[in-house]
DNA sequence: TTGACATATCCTGACATTATGATATATCAT
DNA sequence: ATGATATATCATAATGTCAGGATATGTCAA
């Protein structure tokens, strides 16, 4: 873990990452599928509501950011999340709803 | 930090912050304060380029969203972070880009 | 008050993202 | 092959975001 700046692609493409976790419903994913290891789309879809193919889209967007993992096994596509760094971004925001929630309102 | 559902309404204003800092611009900001610990905006905006009013934009979204905090010290208004939600975020990266770059390659 | 500097705001056009609903593809069982 | 289920893709319209440039506000010094 260095503390000096990181090259500005690099940055460019973490923002990537950040800016598809930074949208309610995809993190809702991200969660459901942290808390649950595993489901296929279905499943999400009867845990998280919305409509069919917005779930898709979504789902498709969390993957080629590399977020999640897609495998389909026969009729069904499990999904999974394929990186530690989801991981750490939502056990932040944990610590930060029973810490400190003066983040949710700027002091201005 | 407790692990089950986080409330929906949280994980809105969680994806919110996600989503400002999912910006090149403004990570490469986010990463100048953590290094450098704060900063006037016309440092910022001469080590990270850029137009000026766009840079009071991003600014803007930053501190609307809670990750920085703004002084005025007579002319010059100074730009800290606000949260260690920010810097954990970085951390992350900054572990990911050393040891596991999977993260920029999706595999598919 | 005037000028200089620092920052914020406004406007505009280009582009991206979103949800919705319809349709297409894939897989399996009959 | 047909139907049923699961998922992906497409078209569209509404909305959001972006950078750039112009202008406005705030602060201080002379």
């Amino acid at each position: 873990m260095q503390k000096q700046t990181l090259p500005i692609t690099f940055l460019s493409q973490m923002a990537d990452v950040l800016k598809v976790m930074g949208h309610g419903f995809r993190l809702r994913i991200v969660e459901f599928l942290d808390l649950h290891g595993s489901a296929p789309a279905h499943v999400l879809l009867k845990a998280l509501g919305g409509g069919q193919g917005a779930l898709s889209q979504h789902l498709c967007k969390l993957r080629l950011a590399g977020v999640i993992q897609a495998e389909r096994r026969g009729k069904e596509v499990w999904f999974t999340l394929a990186t530690p760094a989801a991981v750490t971004i939502l056990n932040c925001m944990r610590q930060r709803i029973s810490s400190d929630k003066k983040i949710l309102q700027p002091n201005r």
